[in-house]
DNA sequence: AAGCGTTGACTGAATATTCAGTCAGGACCT
DNA sequence: AGGTCCTGACTGAATATTCAGTCAACGCTT
Protein backbone atom coordinates (compact mmCIF):
# COMPACT_ATOMS: atom_id res chain seq x y z
CA UNK A 1 0.00 0.00 0.00
CA UNK A 2 1.76 2.96 -1.23
CA UNK A 3 1.90 6.55 0.75
CA UNK A 4 -1.09 7.31 -1.99
CA UNK A 5 -3.03 4.48 -2.08
CA UNK A 6 -3.49 5.08 2.02
CA UNK A 7 -4.59 9.02 1.34
CA UNK A 8 -7.68 7.71 -1.36
CA UNK A 9 -8.29 4.90 0.95
CA UNK A 10 -8.73 7.20 3.91
CA UNK A 11 -10.38 9.80 1.66
CA UNK A 12 -12.85 7.43 0.93
CA UNK A 13 -13.40 6.59 4.76
CA UNK A 14 -14.17 10.57 5.39
CA UNK A 15 -16.74 9.94 2.64
CA UNK A 16 -18.54 6.81 4.08
CA UNK A 17 -18.58 8.77 7.30
CA UNK A 18 -20.19 11.71 5.54
CA UNK A 19 -22.68 9.72 2.91
CA UNK A 20 -22.61 5.97 3.97
CA UNK A 21 -21.38 3.11 1.78
CA UNK A 22 -24.12 3.05 -0.33
CA UNK A 23 -23.91 6.97 -0.88
CA UNK A 24 -20.16 6.29 -2.20
CA UNK A 25 -19.35 8.08 -5.10
CA UNK A 26 -15.61 7.42 -6.83
CA UNK A 27 -15.30 11.55 -8.01
CA UNK A 28 -16.09 12.81 -4.52
CA UNK A 29 -13.18 10.20 -3.35
CA UNK A 30 -11.07 11.81 -5.72
CA UNK A 31 -12.06 15.46 -4.99
CA UNK A 32 -11.55 14.70 -0.91
CA UNK A 33 -7.93 12.76 -1.73
CA UNK A 34 -7.00 16.22 -4.11
CA UNK A 35 -5.98 13.21 -6.95
CA UNK A 36 -8.03 12.61 -10.19
CA UNK A 37 -10.88 10.43 -10.22
CA UNK A 38 -8.87 8.01 -12.75
CA UNK A 39 -6.18 7.61 -9.96
CA UNK A 40 -8.50 5.52 -7.90
CA UNK A 41 -8.77 2.85 -10.95
CA UNK A 42 -4.85 3.02 -11.61
CA UNK A 43 -4.71 2.16 -8.12
CA UNK A 44 -8.23 -0.17 -8.24
CA UNK A 45 -10.16 -2.23 -10.09
CA UNK A 46 -12.95 -0.27 -9.37
CA UNK A 47 -15.33 1.30 -7.05
CA UNK A 48 -16.07 -2.24 -5.27
CA UNK A 49 -12.32 -2.89 -5.05
CA UNK A 50 -11.68 0.67 -3.30
CA UNK A 51 -14.49 -0.24 -1.32
CA UNK A 52 -12.99 -3.45 -0.26
CA UNK A 53 -9.66 -1.68 0.53
CA UNK A 54 -11.14 1.25 2.93
CA UNK A 55 -13.25 -1.94 4.96
CA UNK A 56 -9.76 -3.33 5.31
CA UNK A 57 -8.12 -0.47 6.28
CA UNK A 58 -11.18 0.98 8.87
CA UNK A 59 -10.73 -2.77 10.47
CA UNK A 60 -7.24 -2.58 10.66
CA UNK A 61 -7.61 0.41 12.70
CA UNK A 62 -9.52 -0.76 15.20
CA UNK A 63 -6.94 -1.28 18.61
CA UNK A 64 -6.44 -5.44 19.18
CA UNK A 65 -8.77 -6.25 22.07
CA UNK A 66 -7.55 -6.08 25.47
CA UNK A 67 -8.12 -8.10 28.84
CA UNK A 68 -10.17 -5.34 30.20
CA UNK A 69 -10.42 -4.64 34.20
CA UNK A 70 -13.47 -4.10 36.47
CA UNK A 71 -12.94 -0.30 36.04
CA UNK A 72 -13.20 -0.69 32.59
CA UNK A 73 -16.69 -1.93 31.84
CA UNK A 74 -19.16 1.37 31.80
CA UNK A 75 -16.18 2.73 30.63
CA UNK A 76 -15.41 0.58 27.15
CA UNK A 77 -19.01 0.66 26.70
CA UNK A 78 -20.06 4.51 26.98
CA UNK A 79 -16.27 5.14 25.51
CA UNK A 80 -18.77 3.98 22.03
CA UNK A 81 -21.25 6.99 22.46
CA UNK A 82 -19.03 10.66 23.06
CA UNK A 83 -18.86 14.13 21.68
CA UNK A 84 -15.50 13.21 19.67
CA UNK A 85 -15.80 13.72 15.73
CA UNK A 86 -13.86 10.69 14.92
CA UNK A 87 -16.01 8.10 17.69
CA UNK A 88 -19.17 9.35 16.14
CA UNK A 89 -17.82 9.31 12.42
CA UNK A 90 -16.89 5.60 13.73
CA UNK A 91 -20.25 4.78 14.52
CA UNK A 92 -22.16 6.44 11.34
CA UNK A 93 -19.83 4.15 9.25
CA UNK A 94 -20.49 1.16 11.79
CA UNK A 95 -23.99 1.56 12.05
CA UNK A 96 -23.95 2.08 7.88
CA UNK A 97 -22.13 -1.51 7.49
CA UNK A 98 -24.64 -3.13 10.06
CA UNK A 99 -27.76 -2.22 7.58
CA UNK A 100 -26.04 -2.73 4.28
CA UNK A 101 -24.49 -6.12 6.22
CA UNK A 102 -28.05 -7.32 4.99
CA UNK A 103 -27.72 -7.03 1.83
CA UNK A 104 -24.32 -7.07 0.70
CA UNK A 105 -22.61 -10.90 1.42
CA UNK A 106 -19.18 -9.25 1.24
CA UNK A 107 -19.17 -7.21 4.38
CA UNK A 108 -20.78 -10.18 6.60
CA UNK A 109 -17.74 -11.83 7.57
CA UNK A 110 -15.28 -8.58 7.90
CA UNK A 111 -18.41 -7.15 10.36
CA UNK A 112 -19.13 -10.27 12.04
CA UNK A 113 -15.11 -10.52 13.11
CA UNK A 114 -15.05 -7.38 14.82
CA UNK A 115 -18.66 -7.89 16.28
CA UNK A 116 -17.46 -11.25 17.69
CA UNK A 117 -13.79 -9.74 18.78
CA UNK A 118 -15.77 -6.45 20.66
CA UNK A 119 -18.26 -9.09 22.35
CA UNK A 120 -15.03 -11.16 23.79
CA UNK A 121 -13.18 -8.14 25.04
CA UNK A 122 -17.22 -7.04 26.64
CA UNK A 123 -17.18 -10.63 28.05
CA UNK A 124 -13.32 -10.80 29.57
CA UNK A 125 -14.47 -7.24 30.82
CA UNK A 126 -17.26 -8.99 32.65
CA UNK A 127 -15.98 -11.64 34.00
CA UNK A 128 -12.35 -10.33 35.06
CA UNK A 129 -15.32 -8.17 37.25
CA UNK A 130 -16.66 -11.15 38.30
CA UNK A 131 -20.14 -10.58 36.65
CA UNK A 132 -22.42 -13.59 37.90
CA UNK A 133 -24.65 -15.51 35.63
CA UNK A 134 -23.99 -15.99 31.36
CA UNK A 135 -21.27 -13.57 30.69
CA UNK A 136 -21.23 -14.66 26.84
CA UNK A 137 -24.91 -13.72 26.86
CA UNK A 138 -24.83 -10.89 28.62
CA UNK A 139 -21.83 -9.00 26.51
CA UNK A 140 -23.91 -9.56 23.34
CA UNK A 141 -26.61 -8.08 25.07
CA UNK A 142 -24.64 -5.46 26.29
CA UNK A 143 -23.14 -4.63 23.14
CA UNK A 144 -26.38 -5.12 21.00
CA UNK A 145 -27.66 -2.55 23.54
CA UNK A 146 -25.07 -0.04 22.50
CA UNK A 147 -25.70 -0.65 18.41
CA UNK A 148 -29.05 0.23 19.36
CA UNK A 149 -28.63 3.28 21.37
CA UNK A 150 -26.06 4.27 18.99
CA UNK A 151 -28.56 4.17 16.02
CA UNK A 152 -30.77 6.59 17.89
CA UNK A 153 -27.69 9.21 18.80
CA UNK A 154 -26.76 9.41 15.16
CA UNK A 155 -29.95 9.68 13.82
CA UNK A 156 -31.02 12.47 16.30
CA UNK A 157 -33.84 10.62 18.79
CA UNK A 158 -31.24 10.87 21.44
CA UNK A 159 -28.65 13.49 22.45
CA UNK A 160 -25.01 12.43 23.64
CA UNK A 161 -25.56 12.15 27.05
CA UNK A 162 -29.50 10.90 27.05
CA UNK A 163 -27.47 8.04 24.71
CA UNK A 164 -24.91 8.09 27.80
CA UNK A 165 -27.64 8.03 30.55
CA UNK A 166 -29.29 5.04 29.25
CA UNK A 167 -26.73 3.25 28.79
CA UNK A 168 -24.99 3.85 32.33
CA UNK A 169 -28.11 3.07 33.85
CA UNK A 170 -28.64 0.10 32.44
CA UNK A 171 -25.68 -1.14 32.81
CA UNK A 172 -26.00 -0.64 36.83
CA UNK A 173 -29.40 -2.49 36.66
CA UNK A 174 -27.68 -5.51 34.53
CA UNK A 175 -24.29 -5.83 36.54
CA UNK A 176 -24.61 -5.89 40.28
CA UNK A 177 -23.65 -2.94 41.85
CA UNK A 178 -20.22 -4.24 43.38
CA UNK A 179 -19.02 -4.45 39.82
CA UNK A 180 -19.09 -0.92 38.78
CA UNK A 181 -16.62 -0.21 41.39
CA UNK B 1 -56.05 3.39 -2.77
CA UNK B 2 -56.71 1.06 -6.18
CA UNK B 3 -56.11 -2.36 -6.04
CA UNK B 4 -53.38 -2.06 -8.38
CA UNK B 5 -52.06 1.16 -6.44
CA UNK B 6 -51.99 -1.42 -3.36
CA UNK B 7 -49.87 -4.12 -5.68
CA UNK B 8 -47.78 -1.48 -6.27
CA UNK B 9 -47.39 -0.31 -3.07
CA UNK B 10 -46.81 -3.96 -2.00
CA UNK B 11 -44.42 -4.88 -4.78
CA UNK B 12 -42.21 -1.81 -3.44
CA UNK B 13 -42.63 -3.13 0.66
CA UNK B 14 -41.05 -6.70 -0.69
CA UNK B 15 -38.39 -4.24 -2.96
CA UNK B 16 -37.27 -2.92 0.09
CA UNK B 17 -37.04 -5.53 2.31
CA UNK B 18 -34.40 -7.15 -0.29
CA UNK B 19 -32.52 -4.11 -1.38
CA UNK B 20 -33.26 -1.41 1.53
CA UNK B 21 -34.71 2.10 0.92
CA UNK B 22 -31.92 3.21 -0.89
CA UNK B 23 -31.58 0.03 -2.99
CA UNK B 24 -34.74 0.73 -4.28
CA UNK B 25 -35.36 0.91 -8.43
CA UNK B 26 -38.40 1.98 -9.63
CA UNK B 27 -38.10 -0.29 -12.61
CA UNK B 28 -37.38 -3.25 -9.77
CA UNK B 29 -40.98 -2.21 -8.33
CA UNK B 30 -42.55 -2.26 -12.02
CA UNK B 31 -40.95 -5.49 -12.71
CA UNK B 32 -41.90 -7.09 -9.12
CA UNK B 33 -45.89 -5.82 -9.38
CA UNK B 34 -46.32 -6.59 -13.20
CA UNK B 35 -46.76 -3.17 -14.64
CA UNK B 36 -44.75 -0.69 -16.78
CA UNK B 37 -42.15 2.30 -14.86
CA UNK B 38 -44.49 4.45 -16.47
CA UNK B 39 -47.41 3.38 -14.49
CA UNK B 40 -45.85 4.34 -11.19
CA UNK B 41 -45.69 7.54 -12.52
CA UNK B 42 -48.98 7.46 -13.23
CA UNK B 43 -50.58 6.53 -9.98
CA UNK B 44 -47.61 8.16 -7.84
CA UNK B 45 -45.77 11.84 -8.60
CA UNK B 46 -42.42 10.50 -8.05
CA UNK B 47 -40.22 8.32 -6.77
CA UNK B 48 -39.95 9.53 -3.05
CA UNK B 49 -44.43 9.70 -3.30
CA UNK B 50 -44.25 5.75 -4.03
CA UNK B 51 -41.75 5.80 -1.10
CA UNK B 52 -43.91 7.98 1.51
CA UNK B 53 -47.22 5.38 0.07
CA UNK B 54 -45.18 2.29 0.96
CA UNK B 55 -43.79 3.49 4.13
CA UNK B 56 -47.54 4.42 5.56
CA UNK B 57 -48.97 1.23 3.85
CA UNK B 58 -46.09 -0.64 6.24
CA UNK B 59 -46.57 1.61 9.35
CA UNK B 60 -50.87 1.16 8.57
CA UNK B 61 -49.49 -2.98 8.96
CA UNK B 62 -48.38 -2.77 12.33
CA UNK B 63 -51.48 -2.82 15.00
CA UNK B 64 -51.82 0.02 17.01
CA UNK B 65 -50.63 0.73 20.47
CA UNK B 66 -52.55 -1.11 23.33
CA UNK B 67 -52.08 -0.66 26.72
CA UNK B 68 -49.77 -4.09 27.60
CA UNK B 69 -50.87 -6.31 30.47
CA UNK B 70 -47.91 -7.48 32.24
CA UNK B 71 -47.78 -10.73 30.53
CA UNK B 72 -47.29 -8.94 27.34
CA UNK B 73 -43.96 -7.19 28.00
CA UNK B 74 -41.83 -10.31 26.86
CA UNK B 75 -43.93 -11.11 24.32
CA UNK B 76 -44.42 -7.68 22.62
CA UNK B 77 -40.74 -7.53 22.50
CA UNK B 78 -39.83 -10.60 21.30
CA UNK B 79 -42.56 -10.48 18.67
CA UNK B 80 -40.16 -8.31 16.99
CA UNK B 81 -38.16 -10.81 16.23
CA UNK B 82 -39.99 -13.99 15.10
CA UNK B 83 -39.00 -16.44 11.86
CA UNK B 84 -42.42 -14.18 10.49
CA UNK B 85 -41.36 -13.25 6.44
CA UNK B 86 -43.26 -10.05 7.52
CA UNK B 87 -41.91 -9.69 10.58
CA UNK B 88 -38.55 -9.99 9.31
CA UNK B 89 -39.18 -7.99 6.20
CA UNK B 90 -40.25 -5.48 8.32
CA UNK B 91 -37.47 -5.43 10.43
CA UNK B 92 -34.88 -5.34 7.29
CA UNK B 93 -36.74 -2.38 6.09
CA UNK B 94 -36.99 -0.70 9.81
CA UNK B 95 -32.93 -1.19 10.18
CA UNK B 96 -32.20 0.61 6.64
CA UNK B 97 -34.44 3.21 7.56
CA UNK B 98 -32.71 3.66 11.00
CA UNK B 99 -29.09 4.07 9.29
CA UNK B 100 -30.39 6.12 6.78
CA UNK B 101 -31.70 8.36 9.03
CA UNK B 102 -28.04 9.55 9.73
CA UNK B 103 -27.99 10.90 6.31
CA UNK B 104 -31.09 11.89 4.98
CA UNK B 105 -33.21 14.31 7.03
CA UNK B 106 -36.47 13.91 5.49
CA UNK B 107 -37.03 10.45 7.31
CA UNK B 108 -35.98 11.18 10.98
CA UNK B 109 -39.66 12.81 11.88
CA UNK B 110 -41.71 9.99 10.73
CA UNK B 111 -39.17 7.52 12.36
CA UNK B 112 -38.60 9.41 15.62
CA UNK B 113 -42.71 9.57 16.00
CA UNK B 114 -43.04 5.71 15.64
CA UNK B 115 -39.81 4.94 18.28
CA UNK B 116 -41.49 7.63 20.46
CA UNK B 117 -45.14 5.08 20.10
CA UNK B 118 -43.25 2.11 20.75
CA UNK B 119 -41.13 3.34 23.61
CA UNK B 120 -44.75 4.60 25.19
CA UNK B 121 -45.99 1.23 24.55
CA UNK B 122 -43.21 -0.89 26.24
CA UNK B 123 -43.57 1.94 28.95
CA UNK B 124 -46.56 1.44 29.54
CA UNK B 125 -46.31 -2.48 29.81
CA UNK B 126 -43.76 -1.50 32.47
CA UNK B 127 -45.88 0.40 34.40
CA UNK B 128 -49.03 -2.01 34.12
CA UNK B 129 -46.46 -4.80 35.19
CA UNK B 130 -45.19 -2.56 38.39
CA UNK B 131 -41.52 -2.28 37.34
CA UNK B 132 -39.65 -0.21 39.68
CA UNK B 133 -37.20 2.71 38.97
CA UNK B 134 -37.15 5.12 35.70
CA UNK B 135 -39.46 3.25 33.36
CA UNK B 136 -39.37 5.64 30.31
CA UNK B 137 -35.28 5.07 30.75
CA UNK B 138 -35.99 1.07 30.95
CA UNK B 139 -38.12 1.27 27.85
CA UNK B 140 -35.71 3.19 25.98
CA UNK B 141 -33.08 0.57 26.47
CA UNK B 142 -35.24 -2.27 26.22
CA UNK B 143 -36.22 -0.77 22.54
CA UNK B 144 -32.82 0.09 21.91
CA UNK B 145 -31.71 -3.42 23.23
CA UNK B 146 -34.09 -4.95 20.26
CA UNK B 147 -32.93 -2.73 17.68
CA UNK B 148 -29.62 -3.63 18.60
CA UNK B 149 -30.35 -7.38 18.69
CA UNK B 150 -32.14 -7.40 15.16
CA UNK B 151 -29.15 -5.92 13.55
CA UNK B 152 -27.17 -8.38 14.36
CA UNK B 153 -30.14 -10.93 13.37
CA UNK B 154 -30.80 -9.69 10.01
CA UNK B 155 -27.16 -9.62 9.29
CA UNK B 156 -26.88 -13.29 10.01
CA UNK B 157 -24.96 -13.02 13.40
CA UNK B 158 -27.50 -14.64 15.64
CA UNK B 159 -30.32 -17.10 14.62
CA UNK B 160 -33.88 -15.93 15.33
CA UNK B 161 -33.59 -18.21 18.71
CA UNK B 162 -30.37 -16.55 19.80
CA UNK B 163 -31.56 -13.20 19.30
CA UNK B 164 -34.59 -14.17 20.88
CA UNK B 165 -32.65 -16.43 24.27
CA UNK B 166 -30.27 -12.93 24.43
CA UNK B 167 -33.79 -10.81 24.50
CA UNK B 168 -35.43 -12.85 26.62
CA UNK B 169 -32.75 -13.33 29.05
CA UNK B 170 -31.98 -9.71 29.28
CA UNK B 171 -35.29 -8.95 29.83
CA UNK B 172 -35.61 -11.04 32.78
CA UNK B 173 -32.19 -9.56 34.29
CA UNK B 174 -33.53 -6.15 33.80
CA UNK B 175 -37.03 -6.59 35.10
CA UNK B 176 -37.54 -8.43 38.50
CA UNK B 177 -38.85 -11.61 37.88
CA UNK B 178 -42.47 -11.38 39.33
CA UNK B 179 -43.06 -9.24 36.51
CA UNK B 180 -42.75 -11.70 33.94
CA UNK B 181 -44.92 -14.14 35.44
C1' DA C 1 28.07 14.12 -17.67
C1' DA C 2 25.10 13.80 -21.32
C1' DG C 3 21.94 11.34 -24.10
C1' DC C 4 18.55 7.54 -24.34
C1' DG C 5 15.15 4.16 -23.34
C1' DT C 6 11.95 2.60 -19.88
C1' DT C 7 8.73 2.74 -16.28
C1' DG C 8 5.34 4.09 -12.77
C1' DA C 9 2.27 7.71 -11.37
C1' DC C 10 -0.85 10.52 -12.92
C1' DT C 11 -4.39 13.41 -15.73
C1' DG C 12 -8.27 15.27 -18.91
C1' DA C 13 -11.39 14.06 -21.95
C1' DA C 14 -14.34 10.66 -23.90
C1' DT C 15 -17.35 6.80 -23.35
C1' DA C 16 -20.50 3.49 -21.06
C1' DT C 17 -23.96 2.63 -17.78
C1' DT C 18 -27.61 3.46 -14.63
C1' DC C 19 -31.73 5.54 -13.34
C1' DA C 20 -35.56 8.70 -12.47
C1' DG C 21 -38.78 10.74 -15.00
C1' DT C 22 -41.61 12.09 -19.63
C1' DC C 23 -44.59 11.60 -23.54
C1' DA C 24 -47.50 10.17 -27.31
C1' DG C 25 -50.60 7.09 -27.92
C1' DG C 26 -53.27 2.30 -27.41
C1' DA C 27 -56.95 -0.48 -25.18
C1' DC C 28 -60.99 -0.70 -22.79
C1' DC C 29 -64.87 1.12 -20.63
C1' DT C 30 -69.49 3.96 -20.29
C1' DA D 1 -66.81 10.50 -27.90
C1' DG D 2 -64.39 11.06 -23.80
C1' DG D 3 -62.35 9.35 -19.65
C1' DT D 4 -59.35 6.04 -17.20
C1' DC D 5 -55.71 2.91 -16.98
C1' DC D 6 -51.92 1.54 -19.01
C1' DT D 7 -47.56 0.84 -22.15
C1' DG D 8 -43.11 1.15 -24.97
C1' DA D 9 -39.85 4.13 -26.38
C1' DC D 10 -37.50 7.78 -25.13
C1' DT D 11 -34.56 11.69 -22.58
C1' DG D 12 -31.30 13.94 -19.52
C1' DA D 13 -28.62 13.95 -15.54
C1' DA D 14 -25.64 11.61 -12.60
C1' DT D 15 -22.04 8.25 -12.29
C1' DA D 16 -18.75 4.71 -13.21
C1' DT D 17 -15.15 3.33 -16.24
C1' DT D 18 -11.72 3.58 -19.98
C1' DC D 19 -8.03 5.43 -22.63
C1' DA D 20 -4.44 8.00 -24.88
C1' DG D 21 -1.06 10.57 -23.54
C1' DT D 22 2.10 13.64 -20.18
C1' DC D 23 5.74 13.93 -16.91
C1' DA D 24 9.34 13.13 -13.68
C1' DA D 25 12.51 9.88 -12.20
C1' DC D 26 15.66 6.12 -12.82
C1' DG D 27 19.13 3.17 -14.81
C1' DC D 28 22.15 2.27 -18.58
C1' DT D 29 25.38 3.34 -22.14
C1' DT D 30 29.06 6.05 -24.11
Amino acid sequence: MTSRQDDIVRAAARCIARQGVRGLRVHDVAAEAGVSTSLLYYHFADRDGLLAATLAHVDALVPEPRTGTAADLTELLLGEITDDDAIRAGSVAWSELRASAAFEDAIREPLARRTAAWNDRIQAALETAGAPGDTAMLAIALTALVEGLTGRWISGELTTDEARGVLAGTVERLVPAGVAA
